[in-house]
DNA sequence: AAATGCATGTAACGCGTTACATGATTTT
DNA sequence: AAAATCATGTAACGCGTTACATGCATTT
């Protein structure tokens, strides 16, 4: 069984949406997908040329008034296929690497600052995740209500806010159980 | 800033524990760290192979009564001044690519159906991982209290606990929304 | 003796990242 | 005119997976 390469199909789900450059299709995953997928250029780009060489997505060039030449990519009835027939598939579980959880699961044999502030680092970060996914609901998500892809979106958010809060949850839990090592170390303790 | 080989360093914290060879390496990350953490043959031998000639670990050949021919792999002063130097560095932050998300996100595009199929199978596996980990934590653990790592391990634990947790309730919350939308698809909707 | 399983590895492949290259446009 | 930014790409690299190869030991 060979490997399923995910981004095609993130590039043709997107252009489902509108056509849209490459450039622009990195700017909308940063700002729509950001908190669960992610793409870089030098893998956008190569993917759109190999879709376009494939039939799946048509390339336009257009060049807007004052603006550098650019390819306009839009989904083809053949790709919009290929993306359907994707979507019907049961999604394949990701495989997770949590370099935070490796390092504690060694932590003993080094330094407990050093992971508690690792995990205060964390924690922190979940802070500022939840404040951006309230603003999210709050602000970004007001004028996309009447849209069909609403209820969806509004479980990813949801997604996010769960996952991300349970998270939080144990940093803080993590971080009193941490700091009482620090004060009792297991080599002198009783 | 190129990239980072983390299989190194999690080969070589688990040799810090004890010398392994390859084939025990691989048992000892299933059964230990695979929550969050995997490692295939494919890369733990090579790995292996390239940190012994970088004198990071030594290799000994092993031959057990009626067993065949096995290298027992154990960290050396170096690997292990490595190992320490990279536990007290921050752990990088992981990418995620959540395929259920992504699919989601265009889930409007399709049949609502499959999502819901396809939720609910989520949900069903994180049932039974909060079955494993509490398993783990009433069984598995009983002869580890005494143990140094004892305390990061029930972490890690309590990691897997809440975010699976978190991820039940998600999931629970989005089948019942995903249903509402198939009785009463927004198409036809008031 | 054959089949199965244990154990160790190699080879091929391709996904995805990082770094670099290019050119046009806007800003200073 | 120079610097910064926008936009589009290519090249190199290496991590990690899958599939394959091998050989010994045990079971049937």
């Amino acid at each position: 069984m060979r490997r399923e390469n995910t981004t095609k199909y993130a590039l043709l789900g997107l252009l489902n949406f509108r056509p849209m450059t490459g450039y622009e299709i990195r700017q909308l995953i940063e700002e729509s997908i950001g908190h669960f997928w992610h793409e870089s250029y030098g893998q956008i780009y190569p993917v759109l040329k190999k879709l376009h060489f494939r039939g799946l997505v048509t390339r336009k060039k257009c060049r807007k008034a004052g603006k550098p030449e650019r390819h306009e990519y839009g989904i083809s009835a053949k790709g919009r296929k290929l993306l359907f027939e994707w979507l019907s598939r049961e999604p394949k579980q990701e495989r997770v690497r949590n370099e935070l959880l490796l390092k504690l699961h060694f932590a003993f044999m080094g330094d407990v600052e050093d992971h508690l502030r690792n995990v205060m680092q964390y924690c922190k970060r979940q802070k500022e995740k939840i404040k951006t996914f309230e603003w999210i609901r709050s602000d970004y998500f007001k004028p996309l209500q009447k849209d069909p892809g609403f209820p969806y979106w509004e479980a990813e958010l949801s997604y996010g806010l769960h996952i991300t809060k349970a998270r939080l949850e144990w940093a803080e839990e993590t971080i009193s159980k941490l700091k009482r090592i620090a004060r009792k170390p297991v080599t002198k303790g009783a």
